[in-house]
DNA sequence: TACATTGTTGCCAAAATAGCAACAATTGTT
DNA sequence: AACAATTGTTGCTATTTTGGCAACAATGTA
């Protein structure tokens, strides 16, 4: 027999007549009339079946059982202090642990780099990123936010568009010396190409946009894996002709490592960015914070990426 | 900002949610439609202003909020669970304290002789005695009973009649031989006449019933008090003649410290003796069996007093 | 893919509640 | 000592709140 519905607004009544002394004072702390106080606090005893009080027109008495009912509603007014301390607390403060879900390559280029800055702006979060790259349930799984890419399915979720990824088509000077240089999208057909998959996507469709309009070739691949990082590297190692997100480029390129591809074309649309979370409505101050800080610092990185 | 009223049903059934894991469940448990829980739940998350339960149709996950308001709840369900359980106990168990009020030569003469009978029966409650002739408020000073004599005056109390002091009029042979013996009430008005008198009762008319039918006469007070036995004690040194309740007397009338006068007259109408409690409905266990017990035990004793 | 279960929402009836007014009881004051 | 003022209680009515039914949406399973 746990919580009882129905005794507990009686309870809390009680306390507040004890509080005060008098039914009159506890009917004009709770905004009530006094009639209600007194039918209230009678309804309370007739649930308990015994006398809590005993009243006179002037003077109120605790009964022995009232002494104890009254120490217990102590307890329970601390507790419920508490909670709207917590609530209060976790309302307005930011504070407390953050669970951030991302791919991992898209983390450690974009996301990582910003973190300092979000921990010194709010030293009070501790941030839990969980770097996968496998489709995560964000309620069962008590995620907060996650921060994904591609358009998203139909869901209960909110989610709120970071940017795009700008993508870049590469490869070695060794695989390009061996295999020769593709000049148009229909060579790549002919081609190693490496490409990022995960359980949910598969990228072998490429779209390209360039001199006689768009262009879409599947690709055969050579390798496809759910880590970015790796790819760069085995693409590196001349393993094929790789497609990815431009940010992860910047020092093989600047190296010389991997040479771009099809200057001439553009791919037509870089996937889109989301931080995604379960509901827009009562969103913990901490998830607030973390939104509105990738929204100012996130969004500009993937817009004009450092190469 | 202490209990409030509005969030606690709230806590409640977000209590028993998350003990059974679903909303179903819970309304099970409740006696409740799902739709009912589904709302409440939905208006305690509106009044605190913040998610407690993700939701799925599949799943429910504790917020981080959701986890410490649980934890508080966890609390407020073991205070309240003492809440039934002292209450039942105070209901069905004769336990606890006691608190009787009673004028000191009542209780000396009638009371306490049955008090170890009580207290046989009934080891688990705790009586407090307070004796004092003088008037005390039930309500004010926590008194569960009081035994009181004389005709009450009109209240919210609870009176219950044990039976009638049961008067006799004596005076010890020393004044007798001085003063001579009265053979007449009419007579006690040239005699010093000892009463008892407290606050609240003066005892100076004495009515008697006779040959020539009832007969009223004030008497002079030689000396009043509020304690039986000291007058007792007076009128076996002489101070005067003595009408008292008979049940004091057995001692001194058997050992002819004390004589009886006018044996041809009987006191009109002894004074009844009342059990007084502040209210009838939802009296504790302790105090009904109390009440129970003198009137099995008490009464009898003053219908037929032993001599 | 079809089905079953679960949480949510709109609507309406039912129940609980608050407020008003009158009453009873008690205390302090004139 | 009587009056006035305050306090707790009760009956009645209007208002608010709540509960249940039905339909819907979403999700996991056979």
């Amino acid at each position: 027999m746990p919580l009882s519905l129905d005794t507990l607004p009686g309870l809390v009544l009680f306390s507040c007549v004890v509080r005060h002394g008098s039914l009159t004072g506890a009917a004009q702390e709770l905004g009530l009339n006094r009639s209600s106080v007194s039918k209230q606090l009678a309804r309370f005893e007739a649930q308990l079946g015994a006398k809590l009080l005993q009243r006179t027109t002037r003077k109120l008495a605790l009964t022995e059982l009232g002494e104890r009912v009254w120490q217990e509603a102590q307890t329970i007014a601390a507790a419920l202090e508490n909670v709207d301390a917590i609530t209060e607390d976790y309302r307005q403060n930011v504070r407390g642990r953050l669970k951030v879900s991302c791919s991992s390559s898209l983390a450690r280029v974009h996301l990582v780099p910003l973190l300092p800055i979000f921990n010194q702006r709010y030293p009070e979060v501790d941030l839990l990123l969980q770097l996968e790259d496998r489709f995560v349930d964000l309620t069962t799984e008590q995620v907060d936010i996650a921060i994904r890419v591609g358009h998203l399915p139909d869901s209960s979720l909110v989610a709120r568009k970071l940017g795009e990824l700008q993508w870049q088509l590469v490869a070695s000077p060794g695989y390009l010396a061996k295999h020769g240089a593709p000049q148009t999208p229909a060579d790549l057909a002919g081609h190693a190409c490496l490409f990022y998959q995960n359980g949910l996507r598969v990228m072998n469709l490429w779209t390209f946009t360039g001199p006689k309009g768009e262009e879409q070739v599947r690709v055969k691949g050579a390798l496809a894996m759910n880590d970015a990082c790796a790819l760069v590297d085995a693409a590196i190692n001349g393993l094929g002709i790789l497609l990815i997100d431009r940010a992860l480029l910047s020092l093989p390129l600047a190296s010389g490592q991997l040479l771009s591809l099809l200057p001439d074309y553009q791919l037509a649309a870089g996937l889109p960015v989301y931080a995604v979370y379960p509901a827009r409505e009562w969103l913990p101050a901490k998830a607030a914070a973390f939104v509105e800080f990738i929204l100012q610092e996130f969004a500009p990185r993937l817009a004009t990426p450092r190469l």
